[in-house]
DNA sequence: TCGTAGTCTTAAAGCGCTTTAAACACATTG
DNA sequence: CAATGTGTTTAAAGCGCTTTAAGACTACGA
């Protein structure tokens, strides 16, 4: 029920200060300048008056908004994550966040759109699944950072961890627990399931486990890896105690015989939670009989109920290195795109356990 | 790598359409008044030059901003489904959408402020925790609508869906299953949990079943849900066949009394999900043993792998509920402060079946 | 012919702030 | 004492848009 006794601007402040309007802007923002004197009458002043600036006028006049725009997806809880701590690593730096909702009315385009309607300064883009060229395109205006995504577009600054790294990391824990079998639970089609396959692919081979590495079906979310599971479930017979059977010999000759793996890797948290809610349904018994590691240490995969080995992407430092890199072109007149690419790191819980039979 | 080619001006829109910044001013915004010829000649000029409004200078100038100011937790799924529909909501009535997410360094109070930074002209505040007083006092300044939480606060409009009624919902449901030991977990303490534990406690006095309610400790997340399975299941030891005892007459003399429930109502959907995680892992079937009810409808209750037995609060009908509140107090007028309170509805999937031994 | 209404158009005054360039006061210096 | 410098203050010109009030036409009836 606002009811209008008009807010005070910059000139009563300077009235009521008994200087000039130039004087209170200067103090106001810490410039220097002014003398103590005045310094503080501008301050008192400001303080009996409940002062507070008018940021459109501000921005209007100087040509500067101070304003980082971020696309989200919020539906993400790794965009959730990614956002405290841009807000965080923002804040630090002297700007302010503009957030811009992906939703099932509002593609990545309009996001931006909105973003720029903004006079955003640099867009901070997670996830984006824009083409490259359109990020080309849109860099050729405007600073960009692509999160978490890989990008081949000119102009463009990429922050990403390195996916094939960390699944890796995953492979060499299981490895090393005394797992051979270790299949991978692919994710959707992208960018970022072809970097996370060809990790395992990799380290598959760097272990020597090149003939037993098997990738299966997914997708992102529970659905699919609850259907990994039950095609993985498939190959060994249960509630039989049939014995698992040992790879035969051959280069991935091993497609498609009955055999359950004694170790997978899933695409992501979402994926691995389907895939342990299915095995766990069927009575297989995890990590017993199974391990699983999952992708992104959501919070979901630290719940106790959970506990779910993981590999993090290291959010705080994505958003400290995405903001860094906004504000290195912003304020240090940075022009050459960089890509930072972070190493991920695992994070070993419950879900994961040595190989029962050598 | 914004090269500048300065963007155009309203001013280089009206050089090239050979007319007065005013009449493209009209014409940009649809406003009566410039003649068809000169219509044209604008949008033509303005489609050559690519131009696009500033917002900041447009705002500054026009007193209003269009701009509904919205804060959220950005973890929570139920927010982000609201923005959703929110943003639509608000779309339609010509109005942008700032979102000041809640994060662990953030918290309500520095959320509003920024919005108000950004001149926002109402305040959709999502499940807000802030007193009544504090919301009381924001509300004497802003137009205010707390969505989600009753509220007692002056000049306050409030937007929420009968909890009280939604979990009568699920005991009816339940009962008319032919389940009597229906037990409520609680939520976290707090308002919203109040009017739930209210709305069981009402039903099943209402269905004659007083004598077999029961509330047992619980809190909002998959955690406290698995608590109090494991209380629950303790109740009832387990794998041994022993039947459940029908409850003793005489009111909640049961209190203590080892028994597990034939069907459970669960704050939320989180808890339930790791009621059911728990209940599962136990070796209890679930609808066959137990019946489980949640609340919020969300995402993961949908899941094929969840299929959970939920009451909706139905975000589309409270998100246009709140844009349209904030929409008549700044367009109609309005100055009455109102209370909405929207019915909830049942969902019914796989988690509620009929009671097995009458 | 003039007055009057009606339709378009536009000059110009802001919106509340930042910033530049000039003015001022005073102290040094040669 | 004029010339030069130093530190402080401020008048005024925008920032890019909206809006108001007045102006320019045209058309019409008296």
């Amino acid at each position: 029920m606002p009811s209008r006794p008009p807010r005070p601007r910059l000139e009563d402040v300077a009235a009521r200060a008994q200087v000039s309007t130039a004087s209170v802007s200067l103090v106001l923002r810490g410039r220097p300048g002014p003398s103590a004197a005045t310094r503080e009458a501008v301050l008192e002043a400001a303080r009996d008056l409940g002062y507070r600036a008018d940021r459109t006028a501000s921005l209007l006049a100087r040509r500067r908004t101070q304003l980082l725009g971020v696309t989200m997806d919020v539906r993400s809880t790794f965009h959730a994550e990614l956002l405290e701590d841009l807000q965080a690593a923002a804040d630090e730096r002297g700007y302010d966040i503009v957030v811009s909702p992906l939703t099932r009315t509002r593609d990545e385009r309009r996001a931006v759109e909105s973003l720029l309607d903004f006079r955003c300064e640099a867009l901070l883009l997670l996830g984006p699944r824009l083409p490259d060229a359109e990020l080309a395109a849109l860099a050729e205006e405007h600073h960009v950072v692509a999160i978490g995504r890989r990008a081949r577009a000119a102009g463009v600054d990429v922050v990403r961890a390195a996916d094939d790294v960390g699944v890796g990391l995953a492979v060499e824990h299981l490895a090393g627990l005394g797992h051979r079998d270790i299949t991978f639970v692919d994710g959707p089609r992208g960018p970022i399931a072809t970097v996370r396959r060809q990790g395992y692919r990799r380290a598959m081979k760097r272990l020597g486990l090149a003939d037993s590495s098997l990738v299966v079906d997914g997708g992102g979310d529970e659905e699919s890896g609850a259907r990994a599971a039950t095609a993985l479930v498939a190959r060994a017979p249960r509630p039989s105690t049939g014995r698992v059977l040992p790879p035969p010999p051959g280069r991935e000759a091993t497609r498609g015989r009955p055999r359950m793996p004694s170790a997978v890797v899933a695409f992501n948290d979402r994926a691995a939670l389907g895939l342990l809610d299915r095995l766990r349904r069927d009575g297989v018994d995890v990590p017993g009989e199974i391990s699983v590691v999952g992708y992104d240490d959501s919070p979901i995969a630290r719940l106790a109920t959970v506990d779910l080995t993981s590999v993090s992407q290291i959010p705080e430092a994505m958003a400290t290195a995405a903001v860094e890199a906004a504000t290195q072109r912003l304020d240090d007149g940075r022009t050459e795109p960089v890509e930072l690419v972070l190493e991920p790191q695992l994070v070993v819980r419950g879900t994961t356990a040595r190989r029962e039979s050598p």
